[in-house]
DNA sequence: AGGGTTGGTTCAAATAATGAACCGGCGATT
DNA sequence: AATCGCCGGTTCATTATTTGAACCAACCCT
């Protein structure tokens, strides 16, 4: 049923793509396999073949086929007894030599540090890969009632802070291909009508941060503002995220120019010329 | 007649790259795409197009092709300037989450900046993944003439203290898949004998260190002894490298037991049980 | 035993990848 | 300034590739 609607879907969407936006026409075959490494976070560590088969929606052979063909490579491995798989320690190596060219975790994690301790609350950090933002930096508030996150978790563009905040100064390829899927709704705050959502990322470019209250997970508020790149598009965001029992109007208004001033740090570390625009200044990069 | 002749020269030029001739059956096409990845390094983190498709065999118009479908899953990224392409930031948040689950890097610094500051020169760790061993974790000595590493480097099995050390007590697939391809020298000591090898894989086996005096960089004295996963093979070593000036004998026979405690102490904290052969053990995992 | 899993394999049928030739643009050499 | 060479990028007919239903063997839980 679900393999079925994929498959109609797939040829379909695929010409879409290509007419619609600048990234077209690639590679399906790796496009499939590298799709599987997506179903892989910190609260699904490890998965047997025929689940990721459901989760993929492939055939059990194709998807034992594109396992093969990572774990080659090392970016899976399978557990030896349980015959499970899990990302796969090539990914580290290339990490690394990710981060000694552009060191963001290192650089990141202590204006985080820094952010948290001023306010208080949780502090993340997300770059944008493959269609979402992806965290990279986390720092726990103190606090005993404090928002968790999931290290390494992909978050959806439309229904956080952070996406919101990376969607009004991202490239409008970006933006458009965000748009072009049907809107989850993840709480009943989402905001799911892509008009009313063209609207606020509008208004977000002006204000240069975003508020989020529920929109992702119910009773928690994310407060977020753009990480700018050399090209005056957003690479990712800082957000701060706190329950909703202690955002009050202030404590919001307070905080959001400590987002905002951590997110410039951030884009002056990696390698941004500080000037006009690059702080998440009103109408920086107004498509 | 003419058709096979060309699928053969085809086979062979893949081969030279992506391929390794191992366990031959698994979706070629990802195979050559995540070949690419390998290119990347400290020394060349940015590959244009065509020096990518001149590096892989490929004709350009593929090799683009790869390096979209890459793109986007944020394991490339293309500089918006100079059209060159570099390791993207997709591959950081795979590599926490893998980083989540089994905490290597966090937890090998600590035990490799205790082995250098105890022996005084450049320790560091590797992982195997992907057909050969990367360096996951790197500190350097303090001294003036020391060995200097790249980070993220991936390094032959052959011709390193860590790749033997490796060898001698991995999978018995492994050890068959890296004598598979001629053993290249890299220098006038580098063993590319595979019967010597073997032999001296069995050594190896007895003493639970390896010890290779120039074998991959000239002057160069490596000591390295394997890190043991929970199926009692190995997973990567520890090394350390020295030049061969200060390698006298009784160094050396300082360095090795040394050595062999980092190896076993990481080797717990990745999870292992202690117990007999956990520690390098002579006998362990001899096949 | 039986029913429902799991990981893994096979072969005809369907689909995707491939590369020579081509284009416009940039920078150095003449 | 004209030319050459190389760059990144694109196209289309040719070709090899991927794909999945059916099929095992083994394990787990009634």
């Amino acid at each position: 049923m679900l393999a079925n609607m994929s498959a109609q879907v797939k040829n379909d969407s695929l010409n879409k793509l290509a007419n619609q936006a600048g990234n077209g026409q690639a590679m399906q075959t790796v496009d499939k396999a590298l799709g599987l490494l997506g179903f892989f976070s910190e609260a699904r560590p490890e998965i047997g073949l025929s689940e990721i088969a459901r989760l993929s929606g492939f055939n059990k052979a194709t998807a034992r086929r594109f396992l093969l063909a990572l774990e080659k490579h090392g970016f899976v491995e399978q557990d030896a007894k349980t015959r499970a798989y899990r990302l796969g320690p090539g990914l580290l190596r290339l990490a690394r030599v990710r981060e000694a060219v552009s060191p963001v975790q290192t650089v990141v994690q202590p204006i985080l540090e820094g952010l948290m301790s001023r306010i208080g609350e949780t502090a993340h950090f997300s770059l944008y890969a493959g269609g979402s933002l992806a965290t990279i930096g986390l720092v726990e508030s103190t606090k005993s009632n404090r928002v968790m996150l999931e290290r390494g978790e992909s978050i959806p563009l439309h229904a956080t802070a952070s996406g919101i905040a990376f969607m009004a100064f991202a490239r409008p390829e970006i933006v458009n291909r965000a748009m072009g899927k049907t809107l989850t709704g993840h709480t009943a705050h989402t905001t799911t009508d892509k008009q009313e959502l063209r609207k606020m990322l509008q208004r977000v470019r002006m204000a240069g941060v975003a508020v989020a209250k529920g929109t992702y997970e119910e009773g928690v508020c994310g407060i977020a503002a753009p990480v700018i790149g050399q090209d005056r598009y957003a690479r990712g965001a800082v957000a701060v995220a706190a329950p909703l029992s202690r955002a009050r109007r202030n404590v919001i208004a307070a905080i959001q120019p400590e987002v905002r001033r951590a997110a410039a740090d951030i884009s002056i570390a990696m390698g941004v010329d500080p000037g006009p625009g690059c702080t998440g200044t009103p109408g920086a990069a107004a498509a």
